[in-house]
DNA sequence: AGATGATGAACAATATAACGCACAATTTGA
DNA sequence: TCAAATTGTGCGTTATATTGTTCATCATCT
């Protein structure tokens, strides 16, 4: 189950509690069932578009209210609750810690590259910047033709907006955090 | 089809073309389906939260940008347009002209009541108020036992957190409309 | 204690969201 | 002018959202 319905679960069932209505009640008021609204305040489904909306304007809130979670103070990331994404048939693995948000406008990962891994990225948006630490071991990237070496302790920075290249040319595991910066493209109206 | 699916598929449309991107090209930036993606602008479905959410981030926006809607300078409601909520059997007629709006916090419906239509409501959340302008006809509400009967050309205001019930006791249709105040309830944490 | 009513969870049935594939229309480009 | 690629739509299939109903649990009377 994905992670924006856990927070709408636990707000919803929040806000269900704070206003004491029962499942049935909260039917009634919204014309939603309340297996449904069961299901959902337990994280167990996936609702609708429409099935959300008929809950807020049932509950005279805005659907933003639902869906959006008042993050901790602090919070601790544990890398082995992080499915890390993979490339070039698993030497190539990459950990979001801290995913994309549309405020902040940045992400942040952990990338491991075994040893001859290669991976090769699409253009990012225009002025997309990438920001790379080399933790451990050696990192090679070709942008645009150039190639550079990076060693542990060293940094890189370079705008993404170009079909660009990693590589693992040593003989040991690398590991490297990437920063990526991405300007709002999407013009309104 | 429902309404903010509308919303939602003009705004992605709007945003797509606005980036210049294919039905392809977003549905490798999101991981939805062209076909899905298709459907959704076309109106034609009725996406998922996980679909909207994963379409959000994969356009690094912000979900609330996919379900804004920039509301015209003024626009004309038709009654015709409007599917009344019927009561008694058909004779107690509700059409919601301005549907509630969590910003305004109000709901303005026009009511109709035939001669003998009767219809009772549970008590609202507290401090609600209803408004009512008696337009044709005339207008008996009885609220904690006591009664009050309104003719045509007066009005009537009420808190509606009590038992209340709505007649026609005339031999004509009597015509109303009524302004629903809604307090904002929901305590956030 | 036992009956009654209310509440949330579990189950089965149906409607439909979501996907992959194929097709038609349009654009590209040589 | 004709292939080749690109784009959006349509279709059949699968997974699952949504509903109505049943069931277990708990509180409240008499």
């Amino acid at each position: 189950m994905d992670d924006i319905n856990r927070i709408v679960a636990v707000n919803l069932k929040k806000i269900r509690e704070k206003n004491k209505l029962s499942l049935e009640n909260l039917s009634e008021l919204t014309g939603v069932s309340k297996s449904m609204l069961g299901q959902i305040e337990r994280g167990e489904s996936n609702p609708t578009l429409q099935t959300i909306w008929k809950i807020a304007t049932g509950l005279k809130i805005s659907l933003t209210s639902l869906i959006v979670s008042t993050k901790p103070e602090a919070e601790i990331i544990n890398k082995s609750n992080i499915s890390p994404i993979v490339e070039d048939e698993g030497r190539f693995r990459i950990y979001p810690m801290f995913p994309f948000d549309y405020e902040k406008r940045f992400e942040v990962l952990n990338i491991e590259l075994d040893p001859g891994a290669a991976s090769y990225s699409e253009p990012h948006d225009e002025n997309t910047e990438e920001h790379v630490l080399v933790q451990e071991g050696e990192f090679t990237i070709k942008i645009n033709g150039d190639t550079y070496r990076v060693k542990a302790g060293d940094a890189i920075r370079y705008r993404a907006d170009k079909d660009h290249a990693y590589y693992n040319l040593s003989d040991k595991l690398t590991k490297i955090s990437m920063v990526i910066y991405y300007p709002n493209i999407i013009i309104k109206e």
